[in-house]
DNA sequence: TTAATTCATTAACTCAAGTTAAATAAAATG
DNA sequence: CATTTTATTTAACTTGAGTTAATGAATTAA
């Protein structure tokens, strides 16, 4: 998280289980978690639910699509935990940017950051099968591992909750997997 | 593609079936694509092909991870047509940038451009059925679509050739696509 | 033009994921 | 504590993709 961002930013506090934008909505902000877990989502007409990252403290979620091309944001964003948050309009943080050209490098190195974790859940959804994305996941994400419930994240890896069942009865037969 | 950057460049030609870079390789440079079309693919150890991105003229390819983190680079980069591409190392990029503080906006629109089609990747992988990916590859890449084999599509959309020739046959039972 | 090679389609079979519904297990509520 | 609700597992069945191998079509080379 950086200091400069936090002169221009709002703190909020969004409780478990509510709204930081939807699928539909036009969104200008930028928000950067402090404390708390969520989830970013795609919700399909027949009721469908395809969950696109979990966020976490120290990292940030916008609309890139819905902030640089003004199109009607696609995606849901759901807190699973209390959180607080530092909201920030694209405004401010376009100003700032003229005020202070060291942002610049903030902001890219944030976009870099976003394109390499976006190009490893490309390889993992492309080259991986369901059973491998989730191993991969309970070895990486442990942390947050056990704070969401199997639903969620049969719904990250792609998948349905009757289908991650199966691969963990599997792991646990084979016993490579316990958790 | 921007003018600077030729300054900076050294153009070369890959003859259709070059390698521009490999799997495991050390790079330290970016290719701007001035004419034809190439893969990105990973490899697996068993023999194994999956398609990354095809990259054409006006687009750019490089391994962020290779180039930022140090990495070994984690896939292959192969000429499908006789190629016209600028390559830029890193380290002429970084001087220039130094020189020329209105690049870095230039490197931050392509990184941004860079996310949001990663974005878009993620989603279709996410979640669209292959059928559906197949239909809406054939309509938005109609432009390379006839340039390209029935295998390396599959091999981009996540499947195999014979799981892309049956697609292909419902889809033209169906009647909606006489691709 | 023929032969060789590569590319695409088809067939037969296996396997894993989707779907629906029922059965447990766990958590939340009165 | 018992009850309700939600989350997870299991079962039975369907469907579509992987695999291997054979066939047919299109390209390339001789």
């Amino acid at each position: 998280m950086n200091e400069q961002l936090k002169c221009i930013g709002t703190p909020r506090f969004f409780p478990k289980g509510s709204f930081l934008f939807r699928q539909g909505d036009k969104i200008n902000n930028l928000f950067f978690i402090q404390r708390g877990l969520l989830k970013a989502y795609y919700e399909t007409l027949d009721g469908k639910e395809f969950i696109k990252s979990f966020i976490r403290d120290g990292e940030f979620i916008a609309s890139l699509q819905a902030i640089v091309e003004g199109n009607p944001n696609s995606f849901t964003v759901l807190s699973l935990e209390d959180c607080s948050v530092l909201e920030v309009t694209k405004q401010a943080l376009v100003d700032q940017i003229a005020n202070n050209p060291a942002l610049t490098q903030v902001v890219n190195s944030l976009l870099l950051k976003l394109a390499i974790k976006k190009e490893r859940r490309e390889y993992e959804l492309l080259c991986m099968s369901p059973e491998e994305r989730y191993l991969i996941f309970c070895e990486r994400e442990c942390e947050i591992f056990t704070r969401l419930s199997q639903n969620d994240i049969a719904r990250y890896l792609g998948i349905t909750p009757v289908a991650l069942s199966r691969i963990r009865k599997r792991c646990r037969l084979v016993g490579g997997c316990q958790v």
